[in-house]
DNA sequence: ACCGTATTCAGCGCG
DNA sequence: TGAATACGGT
């Protein structure tokens, strides 16, 4: 093992050779948490602690990846791959395999996806005949998750006036019904999502004391990243977890949690230190990775936030430039005014693109920027769109081998049924559907033994299922006889898949061929690798026994995020919402669209706790920075087909003007900037063409802003009823339900209302957006 | 079963 | 604006 102590700062050596007891550790922006953690556990490991007694969870499979890299290459493959490490989902989908029974699951449980659960709570509304559009899946999804993640069951729910009460006013009074049947569908497909790898987690240690000190024994030591993501099932599991040993290692930086809105609950980490009153702080404040003024700079906007450890965090690195303000007057002249910057920074300091980062509040703002950097022949990648495993063919073939796995699964059942079109459609299956909730059990059931019921269904579709359920068999006979590879080949083939791709010769059609293949070569090479992180449960010896089916799909079912890697191997500009930058680093950052009601963003102005978490995703975003950070903003911006009048984000001026360079009177300038681009890259003929294309471009957008100035012109006027709408009224809002208008201020399209809703609280919408509904004056 | 048109909706998103 | 989905016609 190599010398690890030497690489330390004393407050980190500190923190690494701290063993035993609670302790916290607040890790700033650079200040090397990965490298404590990952010498911590190193150090653990050094002083003889068996690896299976230590626990490390993490919330991304990306984290738990690099951690598991680098304490291999200190202490070892062989220790290394004995130490529980992973993301919180996929350590507790483990320990409820093997302890399904006791929860009356059985351990080949299919997990729900985000995208199997609203599939089901789809079908669920449509059963019951609801207003799909009234209920809409997500937000019957949001409800029941956040019901979950607060330990409140959907027996509890139904009995829990506060919330019913808030589903009744926002005119949605089944979403209790709706949870239970969600639950009850689940559990019927011997399945659980996402939340229910948690709560069942937490009934598996609340509800079986032998069970709970089973694992407290066996986890001695326990590790836990990005404290202040965590939600409070899992601060309910940890603690369980905890209270024998009382060795806890939590590490996070308050001033970084942005998951809030997503249940994540920054007070597990702002009041740590009650829950343990021997508890142990170990404040990092060096920071490895941001020039003096992009620290600075950091420190003065997050001071403006109340709820925080104070910390002050430094750094011994370079001065550095000043952050830069780039000014727009259209968000399309943003895309243009930041390629160019690109451009000249890699010319001026001869650097690769991968120096680069765009960082946008929202998704939608990456056109501008992809048009422009293409224009200018500049590589670049945009990080967060679909997944692999999210495609259709992928979801298909998958739906088969969790079929295969699970007969109980509902949703792979759907998938698959008439896919390739064998002649059972909708109307068989919903009549099979109807008949297994009468009899409450599984369709699969009623498939299996469809002779015994009395269903309306012809000899020849009956037929038709009954080839169905033998094939299915067939390749379930297989599931432990064959490797992954052999026995996925041949569902692809005998399940007409492999036919039906191959004969659509449009270009998407080759298109998902190439996927399917794509995906049989993992599973191929998942057959054949031996090393490939084999699943090992301590007393559980993988007997050079064959790589099956079910264990590659355990092994990415919680793998959902496989090309968010950021790519090392090709040269290109990233683009990435911040959320997605966490944890990055780049020489170079641009943080684009910072206009108030964008970033902050409109939903989020209404309270201080919401406003305070986009601070901190400034604060996150800043720090990303290296050497240079360069903020932009527009001053007119597309959005949902209006172009509306915006300004610059309050968060702009919380900068300590010493850190950024004021503005110059940048109209001019911008112009020379878009020549130059041209200038520099075309003749001189195209570049008059270019002169022509910018004031016809000027123009066109002069006469939009003119338009939207015109007061007696129409549409922004005509969506909301805002003259009408006057404080004290009752409104309905689609996303947020009834609230009661607080205050409306602002005239013609900035009219804003303050509106007090029941079950969200408070929130300020802008009425040229926010389509509200009158329900009492 | 399939295609073109109408309608709707629009925040960040781990596992 | 534009992507995603629902619907209605062939």
């Amino acid at each position: 093992m190599k010398n690890i102590y030497s690489d330390l700062n004393p407050e980190q050596r500190k923190a690494v050779e701290n063993v035993n007891g609670p302790m916290m550790v607040i890790a700033g922006a650079g200040s090397g948490k990965t490298r404590v953690l990952t010498y911590r556990i190193a150090h653990l490991l050094n002083t003889g602690i068996d690896p299976f007694r230590i626990l490390a969870l993490t919330f991304t499979n990306k984290a738990a990846r690099e951690m598991k890299k680098r304490i291999l290459s200190i202490v070892g493959e062989s220790e290394a791959m004995n130490v529980w490490m992973g993301t919180f989902h996929s350590i507790f989908a483990r320990i409820l395999r093997i302890e399904s029974e006791l929860l009356a699951f059985t351990s080949n449980f299919t997990i729900y996806d985000t995208n199997d659960s609203k599939n089901l709570i789809k079908k669920i509304i449509k059963e019951q005949e609801l207003d799909i559009k009234i209920y809409t899946p997500s937000y019957v999804l949001n409800r029941i998750s956040s019901a979950k993640i607060n330990l409140i069951s959907a027996q509890e729910y139904s009995k829990n006036s506060e919330l019913t009460n808030a589903d009744k006013m926002s005119g949605k009074p089944k979403v209790a019904q709706l949870y239970v049947l969600y639950q009850n569908r689940c559990k019927k497909a011997n399945a659980m999502d996402f939340d229910d790898l948690l709560i069942n987690t937490n009934i598996l240690l609340r509800d079986f004391p032998e069970i709970l000190l089973k694992y407290q024994k066996r986890f001695k030591y326990i590790l836990i990243d990005e404290y202040q993501d965590t939600n409070y099932v899992q601060y309910m599991i940890i603690k369980k977890l905890a209270a024998r040993e009382e060795n806890i290692c939590v590490v996070g930086d308050d001033a970084q949690s942005i998951y809030a809105f997503r249940g994540a609950n920054i007070q597990n980490i702002l009041n740590f230190k009650s829950d343990y009153p021997d508890l142990k702080i170990f404040k990092m404040e060096q920071n490895y990775r941001s020039t003096k003024n992009i620290v600075n700079a950091a420190n003065s906007i997050i001071s403006n936030n109340k709820d925080q450890i104070t910390k002050k965090i430094w750094t011994e690195n370079d001065q550095g430039g000043k952050i830069k303000l780039l000014k727009s007057s259209t968000d399309n002249e943003e895309g243009r005014l930041v390629a160019n910057s690109i451009f000249e920074n890699k010319m001026n300091h001869q650097l690769h693109e991968n120096n680069f980062v765009i960082l946008y509040r929202t998704n939608a703002q990456s056109r501008a920027f992809e048009e422009s950097l293409r224009k200018l022949n500049i590589p670049y990648k945009i990080y967060g769109g679909l997944s692999f495993y999210s495609r259709k063919e992928i979801k298909d073939l998958l739906a088969y081998f969790r079929l295969v796995i699970n007969h109980n699964d509902e949703e792979a059942l759907s998938r698959v049924i008439n896919y390739p079109a064998r002649g059972i459609g909708n109307t068989t299956l919903e009549k099979i559907t109807v008949a297994a909730s009468q009899a409450n059990i599984s369709q699969w059931e009623i498939l299996e033994n469809i002779s015994n019921y009395q269903l309306n269904i012809s000899p020849v579709t009956r037929n038709k299922i009954s080839n169905f359920i033998t094939m299915l068999k067939s390749f379930a006979v297989s599931l432990k006889k064959k490797n992954a590879y052999e026995l996925a080949k041949q569902i692809a083939m005998s399940s007409g898949i492999i036919k039906e791709l191959y004969e659509d010769d449009s270009p998407e059609g080759l298109n998902r061929y190439d996927n399917v293949e794509e995906l049989l070569n993992a599973i191929k090479d998942f057959s054949e690798n031996e090393n490939n992180e084999v699943v090992l449960v301590e007393g559980e010896k993988a007997e050079n026994s064959i790589r099956t089916l079910d264990e590659f799909i355990q092994d990415i079912a919680l793998l959902t995020d496989a090309d968010k890697n950021l790519d090392k191997n090709t040269n290109h500009v990233s683009l990435m919402t911040i959320h997605a930058a966490k944890g990055l680093e780049f020489p170079f950052v641009y943080i684009v669209g910072m206009e108030e009601n964008l970033f902050p963003s409109i939903q989020s102005v209404g309270t201080r706790t919401e406003l305070e978490e986009e601070r901190r995703l400034f604060y996150v975003a800043l720090t990303r920075a290296k050497k240079q950070a360069i903020i932009s903003y527009a001053e007119t911006r597309y959005r949902w087909g209006n172009l509306s009048i915006t300004e610059p984000s309050r968060f702009i001026q919380e900068i300590d003007p010493k850190y950024i360079e004021q503005p110059k009177i940048v109209s001019k300038q911008n112009k020379e900037v878009f020549y130059n681009n041209n200038y520099t890259k075309k003749t001189q003929k195209s570049q008059k063409f270019s002169q022509a294309t910018f004031s016809k471009f000027q123009n066109k957008n002069l006469k939009k802003i003119s338009n939207l100035n015109t007061p007696k012109n129409d549409d922004i006027f005509e969506t909301s009823p805002s003259e009408e709408l006057q404080s004290g009224m009752e409104v309905e809002h689609k996303r947020f339900g009834v609230g009661k208008i607080i205050n409306i201020e602002g005239t013609g399209p900035n009219t804003k209302a303050t509106v007090f809703f029941q079950n969200v609280g408070q929130k300020m919408l802008l009425l040229k957006f926010a389509k509200l509904k009158i329900i009492k004056r």
